[in-house]
DNA sequence: GACTCCACCGC
DNA sequence: CCTTCTGTGGAGTC
């Protein structure tokens, strides 16, 4: 065969190949490493809510916790049931940010361009790369996971695929250790049998909706018209099915990816509708919010506050902002309005609450960054 | 456009 | 039985 001369046009006509990174159990396998005299036992990684002794949820459950059925989203209570022996420890996200970050890193030597996608998860595009050869391709992908075995001692599942949805739910289909391709002409065959929700964007309550219309596997979605999915679900999701049952997807990688809005919520030692109740902890969550936005120098225009009643029923105020917010004062002042409003309608005691700022812009007044610190 | 709620994605 | 925390995007409503 003629090596071909690659003009820029044909750059742009050359056939994708995208890599999907997923880390096995990632919290629960830097935990392990962290304590290596629990090789081979149960580790589970919480987030004690503090409410109770052992009130909370499991965040990430070592392959051996899985074994005994706890999975991430349990109730820690039910999860030492099913586990009365495992090492219960707190999540630890400054340490597996710090990890993921280092791990991630590595992934830039590999592709074109890498998304991170999540703590644990990261796209890589190879298609210039590779110059369109998956057998280059997993090539080079197999290194990656065998370098981070190595060095990290964390195990990862790769998918390769002509697009980020197919990669993704290719690092999905094999754990942990897995290693999938999907090449062009198998997408409809390696598509068609799974479950709906293997798509993202497929939750429980979309797959509810799809059961109900007897549609279970990707390929009964797929013989769907696009018409009916956008009559059930709308313009932009109904269209996002259509294309995605066929295992089409342009999206380009966000490689410079920015945060749109910054929260936290929280749960309350004792539930409460009253603000005098609240309002300490309030103004202290809110300088909170303040100094971690404006050490980013980011400048926010619309504030939010959550509630989440006795019932787990959820309520927001929100406000916008003509002008960033310029005074961690300003911010609380706001905070306190909307949650005063909230706590007029709640018709029951809140369990949690919560703020969130977003809607960044230009700092207040247009100063200069650095006269805000110094 | 602003606001509120909802579904979903991670772990 | 008990239900955390963070962030994005869409839909309905006004």
């Amino acid at each position: 065969m003629v090596q071909a001369i690659v003009f820029p046009q044909e750059e742009d006509a050359m056939p994708r190949i995208v890599a999907h990174v997923d880390m096995n159990a990632f919290f629960a396998a830097i935990e392990q490493n962290a304590h290596p005299e629990w090789k081979n036992e149960p580790i589970v990684v919480c987030v004690f809510s503090g409410r109770t002794l052992d009130s909370g949820v499991v965040s990430s459950a070592s392959y051996d916790a899985r074994k005994l059925g706890v999975r991430a989203g349990m109730p820690i209570v039910q999860a030492k049931q099913l586990c009365a022996k495992g090492h219960f420890v707190p999540v630890n996200h400054t340490l597996y940010g710090q990890i993921s970050d280092q791990i991630f890193t590595r992934l830039f030597a590999y592709g074109d361009a890498v998304e991170m996608a999540s703590i644990d998860e990261a796209y890589a595009d190879l298609t210039q790369k590779t110059q369109g050869d998956y057998a280059h391709a997993e090539r080079l992908m197999r290194e990656f996971q065998q370098k981070i075995q190595k060095e990290f001692n964390l195990g990862c599942s790769v998918g390769i695929a002509p697009n980020k949805l197919l990669a993704k739910i290719a690092s999905d289909f094999q754990k942990p250790n897995g290693f999938t391709i999907v090449k062009p002409e198998s997408v409809q065959s390696f598509l068609d049998p799974l479950p709906v929700k293997s798509l993202l964007g497929i939750g429980p309550k979309t797959e509810q909706q799809l059961v109900e219309k007897n549609i279970h596997t990707i390929a009964q979605l797929r013989a769907c018209g696009a018409g009916e999915l956008v009559a059930l679900f709308g313009a932009a999701r109904g269209q996002y099915f259509f294309h995605a049952s066929r295992g089409i997807d342009e999206s380009p990688l966000e490689t410079n990816y920015e945060k749109q809005q910054r929260s936290s919520i929280w749960t309350l030692q004792r539930d409460t509708q009253d603000w005098n109740e609240l309002r300490a902890l309030v103004r202290e969550k809110a300088l909170e919010l303040w100094d971690e936005t404006a050490a980013q120098g980011k400048f926010f225009t619309q504030i939010s506050v959550v509630g989440v009643d006795i019932a787990l029923k959820q309520m927001t105020r929100s406000t916008t902002l003509n002008v960033a917010c310029v005074s961690s004062e300003q911010l609380f002042s706001e905070v306190e309005q909307l949650f005063q409003s909230l706590l007029s309608n709640a018709p029951l005691p809140l369990r949690r609450v919560g703020l969130r700022v977003g809607g960044f812009a230009s700092p207040p007044k247009q100063k200069r960054l650095n006269e805000f610190f110094g």
